[in-house]
DNA sequence: TTTTCTATTGCATAAAATGCAATAATCGTT
DNA sequence: AACGATTATTGCATTTTATGCAATAGAAAA
């Protein structure tokens, strides 16, 4: 029973006592009518309808299926009917993945802002730092900083550069010296982000001028926050998105390292599944997304 | 969205997350799995599953309409398969028609024998008088006491003969005499069954001897009932079926006229809406008809 | 009776589904 | 890194299915 189309015609007829009259209702010929009755009747294995030239009325199985199929068969369009109307760009289901320290320090107030101004979607937000596959997280959008994507395979769209800085405790920068050049910069003493075993290749720039360092592989994180524990309480340098570090600046548990020299900004990216036909929800949320954020003091849009 | 086979292939692919296995498991190739599942999304105008060639998962639309339409096909399932179950003979419905008296004379036990050997059938009994059209009544048989049927249109089978006897009140019969022969019959005695104006014809028999008698068309009815009351407060004489007088003629409230002479009996028959597929239940029915009137003293089986 | 409307069916045509083979993409293995 | 295996997709040819038209027989109405 996969095809609903004699399921329908058989309603009709049933309603309206009448081949013809169901054939004119829905704008076909009588045989379309006629084959289609007789094929559920055939499937079933049960006479449906009593059929004379003049007078058309139902058996009892046919009283019986034609209120239960009736049923469901209205039930299913007003299901499909719904679904159709939820594929506007204001209302569904919207599942987001984020990293950890972006996903606590600037979602709260973004999601509330959407949710406010988009009453009828339902968020599911979930963190996580690894740049993990899209899919797999089962997100329909995923907010990343990282590198300038070189992916082929995914489709992504930048948001802004996240201009990052060095830091560290000023305990920490009393104790082994405040250095003027990125040349000067003790490889031990940093404190590096990366999912594998080497550490950063930190870029500074001032002026024309650029001087990389590849930080120690003493200690790797893939953890920002832990990062920025750390360099709090003096264990070394780090090198963070300037949001996580802009509160310890100013309360003063946090010291800039190299002030002057600029690191190589971060880009804030949205990354999507494969998509053939872009949701409109998913393009609603990430335009208001990147509107949101151009209000805060985070990123810089080129 | 009248297909249902798309939805049950969407649904096999968002289970095994494959559109490879769906197609194994489903005795399909893998493009026509493609398609049915590009066909629905195109119907939908929403994406469902998202596509890489080693991996498969779901949209949050596809989440939320994979689950909606999961159980709603399995509901579909699940009654499909009850029809097919109840189509057997002895479930179901059954609309059953019969004459009054008849109904309310014979049928009560047969009706508790009925349900008592077949007890998942629904009984609807209704009792009309009416020779009427079986379609228009809504009923999947109807039980008939009438000469024996010349139409052509509908379905019937004839049960047994139904023997009449005239009968009137032991008190009129004082009065207006006993006679010997129905030519001595006065027309104005009947009490005659009909439909229309004018009296029956009475066909009585005697050896070979046959002897017709118009009732008259002073009074004409088309309830035995009344008839029955009339002839036993002496109002006249009635030609009625046995199992309606045989009370009456034991216990001496009416008195057999004519004793010797036999009226032509009516046919027991049962009357079927033009099935092309006779359905089951209903055959079913009859032969319990059929096989329970054996046992009664009612009809004579030719 | 004739007339009109009805349900059905055979036949020719149109539409849809299907299978096969080829292609591009991705993952695991060497 | 390169290869092999598996996967989803698509164009093309074929088969299956559905549809419309016209004809037929039956039943109610005029």
């Amino acid at each position: 029973m996969d095809d609903l189309r004699p399921i329908r015609i058989f309603l009709n007829v049933a309603r309206q006592r009448s081949f013809a009259a169901a054939a004119r209702d829905l704008g076909l010929t009588p045989a379309t009518v006629t084959r289609a009755v007789a094929k559920l009747e055939r499937d079933l294995g049960e006479q449906l309808l009593l059929r004379t030239t003049r007078q058309v009325s139902l058996t009892s199985a046919g009283a019986v299926i034609a209120a239960r199929y009736g049923t469901l068969v209205d039930d299913l369009d007003a299901m499909t009917a719904e679904f159709r109307k939820d594929s506007l760009a204001d209302a569904g289901r919207l599942r987001i993945n984020a990293p950890l320290s972006f996903g606590l320090k600037i979602l709260p107030g973004l999601v509330d802002g959407f949710r406010l101004a988009y009453p009828h979607v339902a968020l599911k937000v979930s963190l996580t730092d690894r740049l993990i596959d899209v899919m797999e997280e089962k997100s329909d959008l995923a907010i990343r900083i990282s590198q300038p994507p070189e992916d082929k395979s995914t489709i992504w769209r930048k948001i802004c550069e996240i201009p990052r800085h060095a830091v560290a405790a000023p305990s920490f920068l009393d104790r082994v010296g405040r250095t003027a050049s990125p040349d000067d910069l003790q490889r031990a003493h940093c404190l590096s982000y990366g999912e594998g075993d080497d550490g950063e290749l930190w870029s500074f720039r001032k002026e024309q001028v650029t001087r990389s360092v590849r930080a120690s592989e003493n200690f790797v994180s893939n953890s920002g926050d832990l990062l920025l524990n750390l360099a709090q309480t003096g264990a070394g340098i780090a090198v963070l998105p300037r949001f996580m570090v802009s509160d310890g600046l100013a309360q003063g548990t946090l010291e800039e390292v190299l002030s002057g020299w600029t690191v190589a900004p971060l880009w804030l990216s949205l990354f999507y599944p494969p998509y053939q036909h872009f949701p409109p929800l998913v393009a609603t949320f990430s335009d208001y997304f990147e509107a949101y954020l151009r209000d805060q003091d985070i990123g810089i849009f080129a």
